[in-house]
DNA sequence: CCGGTTTACGAAAACGATTTCGTAAATAAA
DNA sequence: TTTATTTACGAAATCGTTTTCGTAAACCGG
């Protein structure tokens, strides 16, 4: 059971290796009655090149990174898919990295890359990272990389990402439209411009209502869930209980309904609640849950097709270096009016 | 910005591209004071080796590939977040492949590894294979694969599973003790082992409660959204629509939410459901959903410590070849008795 | 028939790391 | 003091492809 290569097939054509090579590459320089033989042997033999010989020697791996915090998450598992079908249907073999939040792990995985192991990357950022220095690094050793979703203020590298501001903007106004009149912000700690992006929006909704931006109704949830369940119950007990909540992360609209259930507040009868989620099911919630939902498939997508434009070098200039696909404000009962 | 690799770190500390090498693996062959110095101006100059490099020389390129059905899924994204945390620890890189339930696409992705790419292999079946040549011929080359959830019978390839089959028992039998007399099964079309081992639990619950087994109560739903919505509504809208399903798919308990919402189907009072499912939402369902939840994480890190054990030649003989994972029964309210 | 161009192939040098040997010097053993 | 052994390093082969050259032979026009 020796392992067939371009060695293997020449010997027993009584070529030599090089021509093989050519010949499995379609070159001109090779006979058609050579490239004949040559291909067929190779079928007969079931010889697959050996890519790491390839890579080194060519230099270019056909291999891309995506680095992303999470991936037991409904946004990011379909963003993966997006990018895979793309980079299947281009030859390219994709490697998964999970930061977990974590600037530390980011950079140590992000490190590694400097040694031509991909010729890409898409990266959507941890929650903790406040200085792109380890992302342009690359960018600056000719590694073409690609934000995502969670991207750097402030950078010209390429980027994909979605409405974030005026989602909160709308999401924000759906409250007020429908009565809201105490509306509060939930997010959670973190450094990323999404957020602030989201807050943005949900404050000049307010503000072009001529409504009071109160600091007490944006809530910042630390990461420890006993914590989050006490300051979040404050805000749903306290004597000026918001009736709207604009939810910037699924994790908190989730943290609320179960609140609300164990405080027996009424959804959406006495708090409304609309939330940034990809969930599959926030229509089978109770009661079902308004939602942003974001183009995760798409933008995956995106992502993937700016990065092999750029790592095949093509029009480089003419490829927008930001991208924004909008998300979707989809109501449901979570936001419902009564009656009257 | 010339590449810095063994030869420019060797050069420049007037030694040999040999010694440095063996400096940086921490050889005995090596001076300790020469080491020092391989080692200070490999971090200075932020060497990092090159993995095509070292892949094609060593035949190990400390990357495991996993091959699964979906990634946009409850289960299958929380495996993989299983996976990646033992890659991630043990210095191993993810390669992810979906198949989309396509055995003509496992099979182009599996014969990719015969190059030795990958030093492993983790697999989760398409719903379409019915058989695995194209995965022991890689076990027979020399690189080791793990089966993983959906796994073929009759094979004796290295498995993790959970226990499907008295799972299927004990969801029937959950239904059955809150007085469902009809009880139904709901799967879609697909050869995969986990099914028939689900609908044999729930025939054998059956059997033990000396209640029919009738063909009607077992549905195998199509492909086509369309044509599921008609067959399952013709189920629970007939003449002796069941009072109890076993949705052994997650998308067929979603449906038959939605269906039982149009047709205005009480659950529980008129139908009781219980569904194999990973949702973290099924608490917030509307009515919540008992559920069976697979140890989706732990399987995953199971079969990543197995392979990795296989990979690195450790007591093979030591490793069972199957490992079984228990399931965890979730009573909700959408199986919940009215109280007398 | 003769210089010039194709055509079709092979030799050999990369790519960057690892590993097997060989060997001078230093050390230990006899 | 002589022999044996260790220590510490370098030369060179190797992994499997790709790619640049070099070059016989065939082909061409005039």
């Amino acid at each position: 059971m020796q392992t067939i290569n371009l060695k293997t097939l020449a010997s027993a054509l009584g070529l030599s290796v090089s021509t093989v090579s050519k010949a499995l590459q379609d070159s001109h320089e090779i006979s058609p009655e050579t490239k004949q033989r040559v291909w067929q042997l190779a079928r007969e033999l079931d010889y697959v090149p050996n890519p790491h010989a390839s890579s080194l020697r060519r230099k270019r791996s056909k291999i891309i990174a995506v680095v992303i915090p999470e991936v037991a998450d409904s946004f990011f598992s379909l963003a993966i898919k997006g990018i895979e079908a793309v980079a299947q249907q281009k030859g390219y073999h994709t490697l998964i990295y999970l930061t977990y939040e974590s600037l530390t792990k980011e950079q140590t995985i992000l490190h590694d890359f400097q040694s031509g192991r991909v010729d890409g990357i898409i990266i959507s950022l941890s929650g903790q990272t406040t200085h792109i220095d380890h992302v342009t690094a690359l960018e600056r050793k000719g590694i073409p990389v690609v934000l995502f979703d969670r991207i750097f203020e402030g950078t010209t590298l390429p980027r994909i990402i979605t409405n974030d501001r005026e989602s909160g903007y709308l999401a924000t106004r759906h409250l007020l439209q429908r009565q809201c009149r105490r509306i509060g912000f939930l997010s959670v700690s973190d450094s990323l411009s999404i957020t602030k992006q989201r807050q943005t929006g949900y404050i000049a909704a307010l503000e072009e209502a001529t409504m009071p931006v109160l600091p007490e109704y944006m809530l910042t949830l630390p990461d420890e869930r006993a914590e989050q369940e006490i300051i979040l119950s404050g805000l749903l007990t306290g004597p000026d209980a918001p009736d709207g909540l604009v939810a910037s992360v699924e994790k908190t609209a989730i943290l609320t309904y179960q609140l609300c259930e164990k405080l027996c507040i009424p959804i959406p009868e006495q708090l409304k609640v609309i939330s940034f989620s990809n969930l599959e099911t926030a229509s089978l919630l109770n009661p079902s849950l308004s939602t942003i939902t974001q183009p995760a498939f798409d933008m995956g997508e995106a992502a993937a097709s700016t990065l092999f434009n750029l790592v095949e070098g093509k029009n480089i200039r003419s490829m927008p270096t930001i991208q924004c696909i909008p998300s979707e404000l989809i109501p449901r009962r979570s936001t419902q009016q009564a009656a009257e």
